[in-house]
DNA sequence: CGTATAATTGATTCCCCTCAAACCCAGTGG
DNA sequence: CCACTGGGTTTGAGGGGAATCAATTATACG
């Protein structure tokens, strides 16, 4: 690896500072969370927790990718959450997951048990009032996500997780993000077929398609280079692009 | 009408008293909700407001039922979210609405003006708190539902409709559901397609196959009467019910 | 009764799923 | 060095479920 070791790291110097559900925390509430925080890492395929199973902890993701899913009892499943660097995982008040949740890269989670991390956030307004606007932002994400699920085609929907990483890319590295883009997949094809509501071969197929069209080229098979972002979001059919991409 | 007249309602005999986003509020923060509300109505079909236009407040559903809803540039649009008696519209800290938000039956809400809202949330952590729960219950939903969207067949997302529809008449009316049961459906088939993705031509035609094979019985074109609500829970193709319904 | 809106039903098309085979590539061991 | 393996990916052939286009029927309302 070429991070440092987490494993005492000081939460002034941890890379999600600003961006986590500590972000608005002053230097003595930060103390307290420094105290009481541990970390864990998972591998690459690893599971961190079932639906329905005991959690002890929450935490946020420090590094690495994970996935929230859904599954029917026939083996269906949904994937409904694309945990990135800062994102929060699990429900305070809650003590178990809907979801399972598992590391698709290899993942270090700075964990808080649930106990002592409640009675904090009873005393410090500032995780709760961050964790609100934590949670309003995944929920519109999840209600653009429903969108994308029930009304745009297998093109569209490719075109659209594809816009989604190379935003979420540029808002944690702050990068600016025009002309030519390159995105690594954290995703496998299946993966991308449970994010999408598709089949794995449907999701080959259009990535062929979009290559075939030029509106992008692969390099390995994680690599995907997008010569025209702009180009990218209209494949996506959205009414009007969010912002983050010039 | 059949219900009292609401402009001077006192809070402590409200209707969604404890359930809406004032629910843990103690008398003497209701007092002070109860000095800044106002009530406004809104008829059927009335827009409430279109995505991206200012709203100068937020506030409670007491009354009807509304919809937050999504479009794309050539009309397709998905619904994404129902809005039934207690639940929060708007956001605080967010001066526009990423939704159009329409009155589906006649609309009360309960509204207080953004930045006295805002004013008060800083200083009563009740509501925040509240609004925090009542924010990761939407997220927990609008994920169940992306399970709906992106891999039910069109029958399971209609059984899976009509039990949402009966979880929630239960839990406001406070009726036990079991055996059979009526669910006034308060949408049309168009507004059910948008909901579930898919055409008001297959909606139709799946509620008539559902009513064809006795698992539902329609009594006019609103009501639907349910002889076994597990069998249509069957049908929805869950791989576990919410435990809402014995 | 006549009009408008909502709902049902039918005929046909097409997009995506299913089933199946081949391919690529990294790792392993003979 | 190369065959062997296995996971991930690509590509093909064919079928099915929902969309589309179109017509008819019900319901509400003046």
């Amino acid at each position: 690896m070429d991070v440092p070791l987490l494993a005492d790291q000081k939460c002034s110097e941890c890379p999600i500072r600003h961006r986590a559900v500590c972000a608005r925390c002053d230097s003595d509430e930060l103390v307290q969370l420094d105290a009481m925080k541990y970390y864990r890492t998972y591998e690459v395929g690893q599971t961190i927790t079932w639906a329905g199973d005991e959690m002890g902890f929450v935490g946020s993701v420090v590094r690495g990718v994970a996935t929230l899913s859904n599954t029917l009892e026939d083996g269906r499943t949904q994937m409904v959450g694309l945990l990135l660097p800062s994102d929060f995982v699990g429900r305070p008040g809650r003590s178990t997951s809907p979801y399972d949740i598992t590391a698709v890269s290899e993942v270090t989670l700075c964990c808080f048990r649930r106990g002592p991390f409640e009675r904090l956030m009873a005393t410090t307004p500032h995780i709760g009032e961050r964790l609100l606007d934590m949670t309003l932002d995944e929920l519109d994400a999840a209600r653009e996500w429903m969108l994308v699920l029930g009304r745009k085609t297998a093109r569209e929907k490719i075109a659209s997780l594809l816009t989604i990483i190379a935003r979420r890319e540029a808002a944690i590295g702050m990068l600016p993000v025009t002309g030519e883009v390159t995105v690594t997949l954290p995703l496998t094809r299946e993966a991308m077929a449970d994010y999408l509501g598709l089949t794995l071969e449907t999701v080959s197929r259009q990535i062929s398609a979009l290559k075939r069209d030029g509106v992008i080229r692969l390099e390995g098979q994680r690599r995907i280079v997008v010569p025209d972002i702009h180009a990218l979001i209209a494949e996506a059919g959205d009414d009007v692009d969010g912002g983050m991409i010039a």
